[in-house]
DNA sequence: TGAAATGTTGGGGCG
DNA sequence: ACGCCCCAACATTTC
């Protein structure tokens, strides 16, 4: 009889196609699962203040589930070595099974814990992450990682993606009983209670994901090629926050795309199908490239932005926070991520490149302000969004390129229903006000554009001309 | 996974 | 009937 198990979760709070819960329960000697909320500096992979409000419910439905299966989640706080090891000799576990996530800071914290469970005799087993392929198996030919999106999708594309396991049938506890924190001592939830907006718009958990990965299947799919530019009508599936906390399996939405795409028959599903998992290789195409280059959470991929003239300041900084730029489509989509904790992807483009762009705050606030408000707050999709905004990361969006909200917005949102309900102040126009080049006539209490367009992509334009300069400059030199 | 500036074409109004 | 101009509409190029 082989001795207990400890589960250690973090990103991966499902049951379903969770290899480290099967490997655990195949071995009896019954199973505990942990989860340990790390000391505010090592919470990066977890994301801010509303990423911490979905995870308080996440755990919430998570302990239901594992209790169903007969088994208990036990909730700490604290030092990852400290509290793995010492829940793993608490329980009498002598192997500790998880899931790698990435981020930076993962192989010190790993190899941290592995040492404090070998000074017990335990030991650590670790799974891959929650992507389709194991990081390290899509490089190019010169065994490098790619650094454009195409190839890397191409090569993806040939790789055959693991099917899911089923969950374990049932966990057996381990026969000591472990003291456990209550879910309310890990502080989650903010003390001033603004998650209103969060609650009516999500059921966090693996229940509801799965319920929003079948609602999506079932009808949005089949459009989602057109539908899924257009921030007024439900084209998106909306699953990011379940998938960054691992509450579904990046496979797990691989197979059942495929399986319901491609056997329903359904007009256009084909095609919708394979427009929506090329969105999945684009977090796949993230993930594997802050592997391969961590330093990429806060350093420019191309150096010589290091240099970049940025003009910080932090009223225009608060006023894109606020949604008070006086752009109805920068504003629409910063009040639905306030409102809601997320913010549909073409309006993620459209306001990123007004900041970085029309007004020249550096790209790293803009992270900040996404990793604290977004749930879907994942720290390899936001940083390589951000440094493709800005033009500084690999496979960028090139420096020309700055997004002209008014054009975007007549585009997009044709009828203007998204500004409208995003923001009141505008109800009573018609979209063509709305969207008029040169911003929505004077009225009420809406804010008047706290930059031209024009006059500030020109200046855009003439910084982006400077760091060139500078960096042929430097060549020469050298 | 843009937008603006510039170039080209073709239809229609008009002298 | 004809040439001229205007200007959409579309294509190309530049940022």
């Amino acid at each position: 009889m082989n001795a207990a198990s400890l589960v250690w979760f973090r990103l991966d709070l499902r049951l379903e196609d969770h290899a480290a819960l099967c490997a655990a329960a195949e071995r009896g000697g019954g199973v505990a699962a942990l989860f340990v909320l790390p000391p505010e500096g090592d919470q990066a992979w977890i994301g801010g203040a509303a990423s911490r409000w979905w995870l308080h419910h996440s755990l919430a439905t998570l302990s239901k589930t594992i209790a169903k299966l007969g088994g208990k989640l036990i909730l700490r706080k604290g030092d990852p070595a400290e509290q793995v090891a010492q829940t793993a000799r608490q329980c009498g576990a002598d192997t500790v099974f998880c899931h790698h996530i990435i981020d930076p800071a993962e192989a010190s914290r790993l190899n941290r814990v592995r040492a404090a469970l070998e000074k017990t005799g335990a030991c650590l087993r670790v799974f891959s992450p929650n992507l389709l392929a194991d990081t390290g198996t899509i490089m190019n030919r010169s065994g490098e990682p790619f650094k454009v999106f195409t190839p890397f999708h191409k090569a993806a594309r040939q790789l055959n993606v693991a099917d899911p396991v089923p969950a374990p049938a049932r966990l057996d506890r381990p026969p000591q009983a472990v003291p456990s924190l209550s879910l309310e001592d890990l502080e989650l939830l903010p003390r001033h209670d603004w998650a209103a907006g969060l609650r009516e718009h999500w059921a966090p958990g693996e229940a509801g994901a799965r319920r929003r990965l079948h609602s999506f299947l079932g009808s949005a799919v089949a459009q989602y090629p057109e539908g899924r530019d257009l921030p007024g009508i439900e084209g998106t599936s909306r699953l990011s926050p379940h998938l960054h906390f691992g509450e579904i399996s990046a496979r797990t939405l691989y197979h059942e795309t495929v399986l319901r795409t491609e056997t329903a028959g359904k007009e256009g599903g084909l095609r919708g199908g394979e427009a929506w998992l090329r969105q999945l290789h684009w977090r796949e195409f993230a993930h594997h490239l802050l592997f391969h280059y961590p330093h990429l959470v806060g350093a420019p991929m191309q150096a010589e932005f290091a240099a970049f003239p940025w003009r910080e300041n932090g009223k225009l900084l608060e006023a894109w926070r606020r949604g008070r730029t006086g752009y109805p489509m920068v504003d629409a989509g910063m009040r639905e991520l306030w409102h809601t904790g997320w913010m549909h992807n073409r309006v993620r483009m459209i306001v990123a490149s007004f900041l970085v762009k029309h007004l020249l705050q550096p790209w790293p606030d803009g992270a900040a302000w996404f990793t604290d408000t977004l749930v879907d707050a994942d720290l390899a999709n936001n940083t390589l969004g951000w440094q493709w905004t800005a033009g500084c990361g690999p496979d960028a969006a090139p420096y020309f390129r700055v997004f002209n909200p008014s054009l975007q917005g007549a585009r997009f949102d044709p009828d203007a229903a998204y500004v409208r309900r995003w923001v009141p102040e505008l109800a009573g126009m018609t979209a063509k006000q709305i969207h008029s080049p040169g911003g929505p006539p004077a009225s009420g209490h809406y804010p008047v554009p706290v930059v031209e367009h024009a006059g500030a992509r020109q200046r855009a334009l003439m910084a982006y001309a400077e760091l060139r300069q500078n960096r042929n400059s430097r060549k020469e030199e050298s």
